[in-house]
DNA sequence: GCGATTGTGGACCACTGAGTCCACTCTGAG
DNA sequence: CTCAGAGTGGACTCAGTGGTCCACAATCGC
């Protein structure tokens, strides 16, 4: 089941399913969105699905390592020359942007991890690696700010890092639900603040 | 359909299935708990829900509301003593005792505005009115705080509220994904020291 | 007491869900 | 060329879904 012992054109129908998998789960949620559905979107057929996947939780998996790898790919490259808290403010506004490029529709990982956090110990394995992930990237570009003395040293890089996810997400929650982008940039500002040197 | 023209009795029934499918929901996330499920929990039938309710999307309306009214009961009484950062610190404190007795759980209201924001107009309409509710409240001690300068005076008490509102959100998420509080203390901590006069 | 209203039980329906199965086509290594 | 295995199509099962309907029980105002 893996994408190890594919052919190209095996590994090509996966990531189709997948891909579109994430945008219909995105749209709608994990619990709505039905196999069936996934399967006209795709032009594909459920052996198809069931040759790829264990079944639904297995589908909803992959979807969770999608998403997860998009924002780690993002993320890595919009962090990847922070090293001052000015670069920190241009990545808050990019990731606004982004937000508001997706109309405002929630973190994907999020919204994953809302519905599907303690369903079973699969997602939540998965959930746990993406939100890690993301985080390592975040106290990555702290601890350059803690370097260069332009963040505060009293706080772990990981610390800081998570505060910021917990704003971004809980930002993009309220934004989501108020279909405005000002909850969200009220609390990146909280957090790069928090993250600053006093 | 309103608890207005309800008996005693009726208003008893009807209470007794927001209540169990608050729960239901909760546990298991809107989308997958049928009303199969409320029905069996509740000990009613189908007509009887269809008596109080128009249909699902009425059922998980009062959901909404009753988890709204609900939060906000609980933080209007945390609140309501608080002048000083001290005494948010409480309030913050308390918080967080009450997301552990809830087994990490997530926020009853977030995780349906996750799962349901955008995905008809009552509910957004619901839903924004509950996070509205709860806002004000907080405003209401962060203005306190104002005008014993405790707080920074730079802001509006919404747009502090705001924040905090975002990383108990934010915090609540990650500690339920990762089945920790750090998370959500270090937000919190975050979220003070964000209100505090400097 | 009595009749209208409210509350209740549960059978029933059409439909969709996930998951199974098998026959078929494509493809690439030998 | 061939044939094993990967890839595909789609019919099928059957448990559950939201929703409808109607007969019956409890209750309240008069």
């Amino acid at each position: 089941m893996p994408p190890g012992q594919l052919t190209e054109r095996g590994r090509h129908t996966r990531d189709r399913i997948v891909d579109t998998a994430a945008a219909l789960v995105f749209a709608h949620g994990a619990g709505v969105t039905s196999l069936d559905e996934v399967l006209e979107a795709t032009g594909t057929s459920k052996s198809q699905l069931y040759h790829y996947f264990e079944g639904k939780e297995g589908l909803l998996q992959a979807v969770i390592a999608l998403q997860a790898a998009r924002l780690h790919d993002l993320h890595r490259r919009l962090l990847r020359d922070v090293h001052t808290l000015s670069d920190l403010r241009g990545w808050a506004a990019a990731t606004v942007a982004e937000a508001e490029r997706h109309g405002l529709g929630g973190c994907p990982l999020g919204m994953l991890a809302f519905e599907l956090a303690g369903v079973s110990a699969g997602y939540q394995q998965e959930l746990e690696r993406g939100f890690a992930g993301w985080q390592d990237l975040l106290a990555g570009a702290v601890a350059r700010l803690q370097e260069s003395d332009e963040a505060r040293a009293d706080r772990t890089p990981a610390e800081l890092a998570a505060a910021v996810l917990t704003a971004l997400e809980g930002g993009l929650l309220l934004a989501r639900t108020r279909r405005s982008a000002d909850c969200l940039r009220l609390a990146l500002d909280m957090a790069i603040a928090h993250v600053a040197a006093r």
